[in-house]
Formats: structure tokens, C-alpha cells, sequence
DNA sequence: GTCTATAGAATGATAGAC
DNA sequence: GTCTATCATTCTATAGAC
């Protein structure tokens, strides 16, 4: 088998990916060059054309991807339960899931000025698919009573964003472990519908 | 006084930044050509050189001015009160601050990546002092035991990260108007250090 | 599938006339 | 202070050998 020139298109694919998602994240899509992207993968510049038909497509799919794991994961992670049972799963869902693709999350916030038009509309149909997710949870606590929300499209944008904030800080050696975070945003989220931890069980005591 | 061609140092200084910030929000630092800033100023890229040594100190002098400026606002609407006071007056400056600048808001924690090593620091520092502002406020609260909060680092992030996220969304003539907006999130931090809006006065009742 | 080589365009920055 | 012109570099993407 050769070494350095030859076939390893089910190898060096998804070291293309790897590569462009650390280079992009780190400065930037347009900052980075095909050449940077292929030198860090060991490979010519040409060579990355065998994966991508160019550097908007590479910049799409690796967006298009992270979004489609999130929704697929987030479909998985489904739980029945109430109100209060749906948010708390909801949020340590995106937390768990956010935590460990620092880059992606970066990159899919980030580069949105880059996408062509027809690319970006997609990607943000698929973001507001999952803003759905948790817009569906507080309506229904609203409408149950369980909740105290003044907007529940306010709230999911606020409970978002403070959430996904965490990878701009994160670091796995940082001074709090991934499962103190997520208790405390928890409670941060718990509060900010209006359920005090002294009576998390309102509702259903109610009904 | 020439039209096409002359000196207009004072008019020019300033419609050059504002080109800057208005492209660089937009299409990202990197992928703002000067010719561009120049062709949106009505210029000759060579004659951006009159008022920036390069590209990097244009973008560095962006950030800082935006975070120059905020921290002296903020300086100048401090007010004097309890925990609960301060903080509402916090969170309402913040919103006023940062809603009419969502371009500078935009590139000052999206081109962060962009800024050479020294600017970095430089922009980082200034962050970390406005951050503090809000962290002194938790932590007075917390220590007179008006604020209920785990971690007075994690609530600071959380909850300028919320505030911050506002401006990736918020449009004029959006469903909401800023007032609405502000009171809203308003609730939604009140409500996420523990204080009910039925017992807006516990700790100067208590004392 | 990867390489070398290159076309063709764009970039940041400078020099010198006015 | 702005212009024109240009240098030297870099870029995306393609062509053709292996």
C-alpha cells in the first residue's frame, strides 16, 4: 500500500471535516485557506476537491451536520413527563450535547454570514426546529399552569442562549465539572419559569 | 471646495469606521476586503491608509472604542441601592446599551478570533471588567442574602449571555418593542436570583 | 485519490503625482 | 487627503500526469 500518494477516501474524508471544523472555529471561515485546511489533513490543495465541490459546500455540510445530529439526538432524548420533568430533560439534553462539540457550536453561531443565501434559509429552518422543542415545552406548561412566563418565545430565545453561552467559556479542565454546570443552569432555568426549588412539585400536588 | 478629489479628514475618519463596523458585521473581518470598506466610503482603497496604519488596527480600534464605550456608560449610570435596585438597574442599561449597537455588539464577541495576541488581551481585559460589574452586584446580594444563587461566576455569564443574545435577534420593528423587552428580561433575571415578584422587598422588609 | 502546475482573480499595502 | 498605478502575495479552483 502506498504511503504517500494513493487511495484513502474513507480515511482522509473525514480528516477533511476534523480539520476544516478546528481551522474554522479557531479563525474563522474566511480566514482559513483550502491550502491550511489541506495541510493540516497531510494532503495538496487539490487533493480536497476529491471531497467537496468547494469551500462553501464543505462550510454547509459541516453546519448542516451539526444541526442534523442535534435534532436526531434531541429525538432520541425524548421523555415523557410533565411539564417541569420535559424542561429539566430538555436542558441537560442541550447542555450534554453542546459541551463536547465546542467547535461545531462555534462554527454553526458564527459563520452564518458565510453561507449563501439558499444554504443559510436552510440551516436556520433547522434551528427553528429545535428552538420548537423547547417553545412547545413552556407553552405547555403555560397552558397547564405550571409555569410563570411573560412570552414564551422570549423565554426559549433568553434560556437558549444563556445555555449555549456555556461553550464560549467551557473548559474540561475549568474550576467547575460538567455536571455542576448543569445542575446550576438547571436552576437558573428552573427559577426563570417561575418554579422555586421549595415547591418543584406545584402541579402535580395541584392535580 | 473640491468635491471628487480634497481634504476631509474630519468627515472621512468617521464614515470610514462606520463602513468598517457596517461590512465587517455583515460579511466577517476576514472576508471584508479594504476595497470594499474604501468603495462603501467613496474612496480609493489607498486612501484608507490616512486613517489606519492596517486592517488589524481597524478592527482592533472598533472593539475598543465599543468597549470603551460601554464601560463608561455603564460608569456613569451606576446608582446608588440595595442588591435588587442595582441589579435591575444593571440589566436595564445593559438592554438599553447594547440594542441600538447590535453591529459593534455583533463584532465585538464575533471577531475576537481575528485580533492579534496583544489585542486580544487588551479587548479580553476590558470584558472581563464590565463582567465584573454585574459579578460585585451578585456577590453584595448574595452576602446580605437577598439573592438566592449557587455560583456568582456562572450567574454573571448566564446572564449576560441571555441579555447579550437579544441583540442576534431583536429588530425594530419586531413584535416587541424594547420596553417590552426590557421588562421582560428583566422578570426573567429577577426570577433566576430567587426574588418572586410577590416578595420584591424580602430582604428591606427583613432588615 | 493524490500529485504538480497553473490559470485567473483578488488581496493588503506602498509610491508618487496632484 | 485623495488619486492612480502597481508590487508582491495569496487565494479558489481546475487540468492533466501518475
Amino acid at each position: 500500500m502506498g504511503r504517500k500518494t494513493g487511495s484513502h477516501s474513507e480515511i482522509t474524508g473525514p480528516r477533511v471535516r476534523e480539520a476544516a471544523l478546528r481551522l474554522i472555529a479557531q479563525h474563522g471561515f474566511a480566514a482559513v485557506s483550502m491550502r491550511q485546511i489541506a495541510a493540516e489533513v497531510g494532503i495538496q490543495a487539490g487533493a480536497l476537491y476529491n471531497y467537496t465541490p468547494d469551500k462553501q459546500s464543505l462550510l454547509f455540510d459541516l453546519m448542516q451536520s451539526h444541526m442534523h445530529e442535534l435534532l436526531e439526538a434531541r429525538e432520541a432524548s425524548r421523555t415523557r413527563g410533565d411539564p417541569l420533568e420535559q424542561l429539566e430533560a430538555f436542558v441537560r439534553f442541550h447542555i450534554r450535547f453542546h459541551l463536547p462539540r465546542q467547535r461545531a457550536v462555534f462554527v454553526s453561531y458564527m459563520e452564518l454570514r458565510n453561507l449563501a443565501p439558499d444554504n443559510f434559509s436552510k440551516i436556520e429552518q433547522l434551528r427553528t426546529c429545535y428552538e420548537g422543542e423547547l417553545q412547545g415545552i413552556l407553552d405547555e406548561g403555560h397552558r397547564l399552569g405550571d409555569f410563570e412566563i411573560s412570552d414564551s418565545k422570549i423565554t426559549t430565545l433568553a434560556i437558549i442562549a444563556m445555555l449555549t453561552g456555556i461553550c464560549n467559556w467551557y473548559r474540561e479542565d475549568g474550576r467547575l465539572s460538567a455536571a455542576e454546570i448543569e445542575a446550576d443552569y438547571w436552576t437558573l432555568v428552573r427559577k426563570s419559569v417561575g418554579i422555586d426549588a421549595a415547591e418543584p412539585m406545584r402541579h402535580r400536588r395541584a392535580v
